[in-house]
DNA sequence: TGTACATTTCAAAAATTAATGAAAGTTTTA
DNA sequence: TAAAACTTTCATTAATTTTTGAAATGTACA
């Protein structure tokens, strides 16, 4: 295989991926283009690779950037701005994983508070609210889990890992 | 609150919820309706309570069955299927996992596997097949993690996980 | 076997989500 | 301070995903 087609492969699978990571196809094949790009791109390098328009890279690098997954390069004599990718996996996975704690995690809990709140004593009240802590616990211990998670360093994570897994 | 206002509330935020985990709106609200529903309900009963159509209600049966959430339960001298829900949270939760990674993470470790094929020996080469390398190794790593964690049993689960968040 | 009820399918419609591109806004520099 | 170079915004358009509902298929039993 050649590289420039790999690289558009890679580019094209990332783009389907984030979907299901919670990051928008745009946005991902940004992100992977910049992954695999030697040096820094400008908005119009990005528009022309990966054929898509101004505003729609605007956008896919402001959420990348909010994401932390790339960051804005100065390029000696260019006035316009140049972007890198967060090429660290660790890091990428970190920023990942706390974006989406934030936009789904922490949201989930707070309805499962108020739900708590249900009144009565009647069987099937009983049952609801078993329901909704069971579901609590979960995402409490899930949360507590990524928050531990995305505090190490990378070491502890592949050696406890590694460890865990055999 | 009242009951009846909680379980809307619980199956309008797990159908909004269920999104962003790979299960669309009314799949994940058919579910929330059977999870917190004492008696298994018939697609009729699904339909009515949630307002959407008998296809939709099919759809949505049949996906939750295929992940594994949701029995036929013969009601005796009832000719029509009815269905309930997997009230287990662990069971839930683990299902979930199992579904994922088939659908998510397996796919792109086989695309990984493709791209590290890339010929040539310059840096840039070198470069790509590193990043990708990096991707293959944490997709690995994150493939054996879930893969432990869904053989695990619940109380590994409870036990190994509150001890490493302290 | 025929009829009544139940389930499934799937093309079309609706709803949702993402992308475009032109206009407005900013910043730099001459 | 004015024009050029670039960035941002956002109403409109396009693409994608979900839902509908009517027709087809399946099933039990009289």
């Amino acid at each position: 295989m050649e590289l420039q087609e790999g690289k558009e492969k890679f580019i094209q699978t990332w783009g389907k991926l984030g979907s299901s990571w919670g990051i928008n196809k745009t946005m991902a094949q940004v992100h992977a283009l910049l992954l695999v790009s030697t040096d820094p791109l400008s908005a119009n390098d990005i528009m022309q690779e990966l054929n898509i328009s101004r505003g729609n890279v605007n956008m896919s690098v402001r959420a990348l950037i909010d994401w932390g997954l790339l960051h804005k390069v100065n390029v000696e004599g260019e006035r316009r701005e140049f972007f890198a990718a967060e090429k660290d996996m660790w890091e990428i996975t970190r920023k990942i994983i706390e974006m989406r704690k934030k936009k789904e995690l922490q949201p989930a809990l707070q309805v499962l508070n108020e739900l708590s709140m249900v009144e009565g004593n009647t069987e099937e009240v009983k049952e609801f609210k078993r329901i909704v802590q069971d579901f609590k616990v979960y995402s409490l211990k899930a949360d507590a889990t990524l928050d531990s998670l995305i505090k190490a360093d990378q070491n502890w994570m592949v050696g406890t890992f590694m460890n865990m897994i055999k």
